[in-house]
DNA sequence: TAGGGTTGTTGAAACGATTCAATCACCCTA
DNA sequence: TAGGGTGATTGAATCGTTTCAACAACCCTA
């Protein structure tokens, strides 16, 4: 039923590689021709076969966006500068959803694969690269997206979540803040370990205290769930340095529920300024990531490699971290006095947008 | 390179027939023959090649998820439901975000085609079915998402809006608000035009006076952009029912900034209880979808639909919505009073989870 | 006017899987 | 032992493109 390339050709009265052509390489097609051909075209309302075209290519003009959970609004900004970049370039997105599952993320692999995608922009579930091998073996483009660049096989794009986690350390720490709290997920996520290390760095620099609140996920529940532990146990720390803005999110309610004031008792700072951070119980200070952009690039490395696989270079890519001043971290109190905070004590809000 | 089923073929000594036979009935291979295809199936690494396949099967493994804006939580949440059911059912998803352009929707749908995907779940940029008409006439089973069934030559998975209007207005009804203000993007948007209807059907019913606050977009800064607007050309309302959660969250940003105290001065319901409702400056009342379970049972209609076209029957699923009540609405103040409420007018906080 | 360039068009061979009729190798029974 | 039946395997056609060597038609120049 649907119309063919060979059924294009018979209604103009060509043969199939001109019809070829005409999609093609149209200047190589004398203009009467060409019309006709186009003509038919239209009046068939022909659409071209991709499989086909994608057998015969052995490649797809398809790319794989592999993140570990879409919901998270940071890869949702980061997802539609993928999409946007590609539309543009002329190729597709396969959504690949890995929940930070090894044996799932093995699995989209192997679909991507066997789709025979030109490229993949992942944010690996765990350290080694070993499961893109096979992938890369076949000549697939691969960009790593906010994942610490590995080796010069691969192209990247990231964050510098250590000048991220400086950042924010510094900036409580310029409020006066000695003793500070670092909560975060499992320091296997490399991007975490990053902010870590930056928040260690400076403090250990500085002579700050760091008190680490482990947290089972990077979500809020895991946040308050982290948070609500630590006040039981006698948390000493007057700021609270989280490894995302859903921890901190899930770290101020906790503190609410305790009947401890933010920022008057504590001081709270998330990272990647999601969304909502603005508009939270109170407004979140957090460390903002330009995400649209990270997709947009990452996107458009992954499509250059395509393109020129000969000349291409391997390229890194690292996008800088900027502060985000709110209402949720103000001087800290001095020590041993009332935990209530005057708001004339607070710092002035910036909001950008 | 990459080995193909006839390098697998060689390797086993077997026809390639016989190897396609072990990936696909594997019952008709004898036992010893079957054991020797796989295990030269794993020494060779071998992959199928997707495109040869869907050539052959003159349909891919493939779902199209076409929505206005993966980053409205909405669409997010309803992206995961998809993407799980389409994994376990075999299928990958090829995310296709049109940003409510009709020119966009028509090329992603255009690439669709082309692709042979198998089906689509689609929330359509207008309020025709003219674009899908070509993919429907080629055997593509389609799904609509969220947006009102026409006709039955579709499957499609709702939640009732008209019922969700109804919830909202009457929440703030029963609280003494008579004098509502809606809050809403371009009545084109069917599922804002349905929570219309519930809403002012409903204030009808109950001689509610409705004032509708034309919002440019559903999205916040449309919402506060809306609400300031109006609060500056004298707004006579108690309560603001907002035709989602981001034009809510933007509303209570202009009211703070206007010094209304929310829920004091004026009640704010949303829709949609996204994520960030229950965190929100006041945390947010609500309408809740279901929207993980909305996606996943639009994924298997497709899916059902594709697997047995012939048996297939377009079905209706409708979901109902739910009020979720926080801390933004409470009783209406006394016509002529005070503006500010106090705390305990308040009713009691629920928070779902 | 023969020969050499251009320019346009053709036809057939891939690409890698699926499918199905045909064949083969057995075993069982009459 | 011939013949029928069963189960396993094969081989070739097919899906719809792209690509490229070969060919055709034409003009230009020597």
């Amino acid at each position: 039923m649907p119309a063919s390339l060979k059924d294009v050709a018979a209604r103009a009265g060509v043969s199939v590689g001109t019809v070829s052509n005409v999609l093609n390489r149209p200047d190589r097609v004398a203009a009467p021709t060409r019309a006709r051909v186009e003509s038919a075209i239209h009046e068939l309302g022909f659409v071209p076969n991709a499989p086909a075209r994608n057998l015969r290519a052995q490649r797809a003009q398809v790319l794989g966006l592999v993140v570990p959970d879409i919901s998270n609004p940071f890869f949702t900004d980061v997802a539609r500068g993928v999409e946007d970049a590609a539309l543009d370039a002329g190729y597709s997105v396969m959504l690949c959803n890995t929940d930070e599952q090894a044996a799932r993320e093995d699995r989209y692999l192997t679909i991507l694969e066997s789709q025979r995608v030109s490229g993949i922009i992942i944010t690996p579930a765990r350290q080694t690269l070993r499961p893109l091998d096979r992938l890369l073996a076949r000549g697939v483009a691969v960009t790593l997206l906010d994942s610490p660049r590995r080796g010069s096989e691969v192209c990247s794009v990231s964050v510098d979540h250590e000048t991220g986690g400086r950042l924010a350390v510094g900036h409580v720490s310029s409020l006066g803040h000695r003793r500070i709290a670092w909560v975060a997920g499992p320091r296997d996520i490399p991007q975490v370990a990053a902010r870590e290390d930056g928040v260690r760095e400076y403090a250990r620099e500085h002579g700050l205290t760091v008190t680490a609140l482990p947290a089972e996920s990077m979500s809020a529940a895991a946040g308050e769930e982290a948070v609500r532990r630590a006040l039981a146990q006698g948390l000493d720390a007057t700021a609270l340095v989280c490894a995302n803005d859903l921890i901190a999110v899930g770290a101020m309610r906790a503190l609410r529920d305790s009947g401890l004031r933010v920022p008057g008792d504590m001081s709270v700072i998330g990272y990647d300024d999601i969304d909502f951070a603005a508009s939270a119980a109170v407004p979140l200070t957090s460390v903002r990531q330009p995400r649209y952009e990270l997709g947009r690039a990452a996107a458009e490395l992954v499509v250059g490699e395509c393109r020129d696989r000969s000349t291409h270079v391997h390229r890194h890519m690292d996008f800088q971290p900027t502060l985000v001043v709110r209402a949720s971290t103000a001087p800290a109190p001095d020590r041993g006095t009332s935990t209530t905070a005057s708001a004339s004590t607070r710092p002035p809000v910036e909001e950008p947008r």
